[in-house]
DNA sequence: CCCGTTCATCGTCTATCGCCGATGAACGAT
DNA sequence: ATCGTTCATCGGCGATAGACGATGAACGGG
């Protein structure tokens, strides 16, 4: 069940690449998944408490939050006896990025 | 009302421009979108019944994907006789990119 | 003057999001 | 063995997103 990030039904008939970048962008479009973001590429320490004290948001939203982030492949997890580490994919991110200068490059060059 | 791209109450806890950032991603995570804004640069009409043509949608559907696209910010509106011309902002989108680039060097350098 | 076309908006429906508290598993320490 | 901590998951709730059809305004052409 790979279902938290699942496209609603109508979004079928779009192009598969559109619905793959559409995807990226939406775990993108919160302000705490940003916020989660930028605190994991700061810190080192990186488990989910830190971020729930970070962030005033219940423990179990931002479990979910990272989860969002995790099943888009924006952050790795790996869990580490009871806590979690949670780190970002710089690589993915970058890739994220390159997909929309992509899009830019598109609309400015015409293709 | 300009509250079609309204922000939760939740989301009032995060700094402001990680809710600008995240307001902006929102208007690119929908595939439809994604393929206006694909089809807004390929073409030179760019009127809505065009793009309702192009995606299998009901016309009254793309018109409201226009509008979020308009108020991100991220495409033009301008009324032409009894049609209505939309083109891609080319500076918003080249702008949006900018922000996520920034993201991404946080991510790879610290800050 | 009447039609056909284009478009924005409204009302409605369903599905999903985002929040929370509660719960139980896993682990470390006492 | 027991307690405290960390975490993921579940269930529920309210709000929003996204789809549609219907409607009416604006305009052009016959």
């Amino acid at each position: 069940m790979t279902d938290s990030l699942a496209e609603p039904d109508h979004a079928n008939r779009a192009p598969p690449e559109s619905r793959a970048v559409a995807a990226r962008f939406a775990a993108l479009s919160h302000p705490a998944r940003i916020e989660i973001l930028k605190h994991l590429s700061a810190s080192n320490s990186c488990c989910c408490r830190e971020v729930v004290d970070h962030l005033d948001l219940a423990q179990s939203t931002v479990s979910q939050h990272l989860k969002i982030l995790v099943e888009a492949g924006l952050v790795r997890f790996q869990p580490d006896r009871q806590r979690s580490r949670y780190e970002v994919d710089r690589a993915a991110l970058a890739d994220v990025s390159a997909s929309l200068t992509a899009l830019v490059n598109s609309c400015c060059y015409g293709r």
